[in-house]
DNA sequence: GAACTGACTCAGC
DNA sequence: GGCTGAGCCAGTT
């Protein structure tokens, strides 16, 4: 197996993330097998700055852009999450149940 | 080198 | 039903 690091994993899952679903960190950390390194993940994201992360696809459980502060505009992560065909009120994915993606269900097939 | 923090989540009160 | 506390790992101070 592969001993890079937790983050590593991160990256891979997130890039993996097709356009139009999102995910939530504690997915991710549970695909990981870390329930509860949904902290870690969103840290992850942090040191993804400059890669090729589409952090935007990571939201909390509600659904809601935590993370969009992190974004070089407030704005960035509703528009790429808008553009991927998601609505977004108040900082808030509609239909997250929808558009939720799983890594721990479509990457264990 | 130990303590703190950090884009979360769940359980308990 | 809303708030507080505890827990995960790794990076920073």
């Amino acid at each position: 197996m592969k001993k890079e690091s937790f983050f590593q994993d991160v990256y891979e899952v997130v890039r993996l993330i097709p356009p139009g679903r999102a995910t939530s960190y504690g997915a991710i950390a549970e695909y990981l097998g870390l329930k509860r390194g949904a902290r870690m993940v969103g840290w992850a994201m942090n040191s993804a700055h400059g890669q090729d992360i589409p952090a935007h696809r990571v939201v909390n459980r509600d659904g809601l852009l935590t993370g969009k502060h992190f974004f070089p505009a407030p704005h960035t992560m509703q528009a790429l999450l808008e553009q991927e065909g998601m609505t977004v009120v108040k900082d808030k994915i509609q239909d997250f149940d929808k558009v939720f993606w799983s890594p721990t269900e479509q990457l264990s097939l």
